[in-house]
DNA sequence: AACTTATTTGGTTATTTTACCAAATAAACG
DNA sequence: CGTTTATTTGGTAAAATAACCAAATAAGTT
């Protein structure tokens, strides 16, 4: 791994870290159908809302959600949806997971 | 966000974290045309060897590779490879905010 | 203009993550 | 069997992350 793959995989990882956080990747899901008001998971998410606030931040800086003030609310919307796509492959690894346990516990009652 | 949904998005926060690291997100890449063994990783990687160790088998326990010990060496392989198909999102992501920077050095520069 | 509401920012502390070194383990080899 | 090689494990210190509270900002309302 060179100088320059290095920078390609820390920018890269910057992108799935603002996703790794059980928080963050709630409120992602939340935004498949449209944008939402900062109020709305204030609301949801049981959080001091300078948390959520801050969480809303991370995900924005990292350019996978973006937002617009209107009035005194700000609305935030997914701006690269793709990243939905990862849902699948995630579930699919905690499949594959709950089958080695699975196994395991098997072996374990024998 | 209730109980139920907390620890499911926890879990899967797990299997992005693994994934969120510039190291390993590299050593995930290099096994897409199958295993590799250990001291590959470490003569390609600028860092301790307990450190690359280290690395996978946090992939490992997060359910991303896998392990073969055969002689000496441990071998390492992709168990759920769809985790390669996020490249392309993150990739577009990138891209995104590119041309974001890239208007607002326009804008900078008008 | 003072007041309320929505959100962000700053500061602090606790927790988690990362990297390195040293030591342990495990297989192969002389 | 002692030695070398490959990898993992344990310990520790430094850095990054996360949560909360308090204060600041910004828009709308009375």
């Amino acid at each position: 791994m060179n100088r320059k793959e290095k920078n390609i995989y820390e920018t890269k990882a910057k992108i799935l870290k603002a996703l790794a956080h059980p928080t963050r990747l709630w409120m992602t899901e939340q935004l498949v159908n449209g944008e939402l008001c900062v109020c709305k998971f204030v609301a949801e998410i049981n959080a001091d809302f300078s948390t959520i606030s801050k969480h809303l931040t991370i995900l924005k800086e990292a350019g996978i959600v973006e937002s617009e003030k209107r009035g005194k609310q700000v609305f935030y919307s997914l701006k690269v949806p793709c990243v939905l796509n990862f849902m699948t492959c995630i579930e699919a690894v905690i499949k594959s997971q709950a089958k080695v346990h699975a196994r395991l516990i098997q072996q374990i009652e024998d």
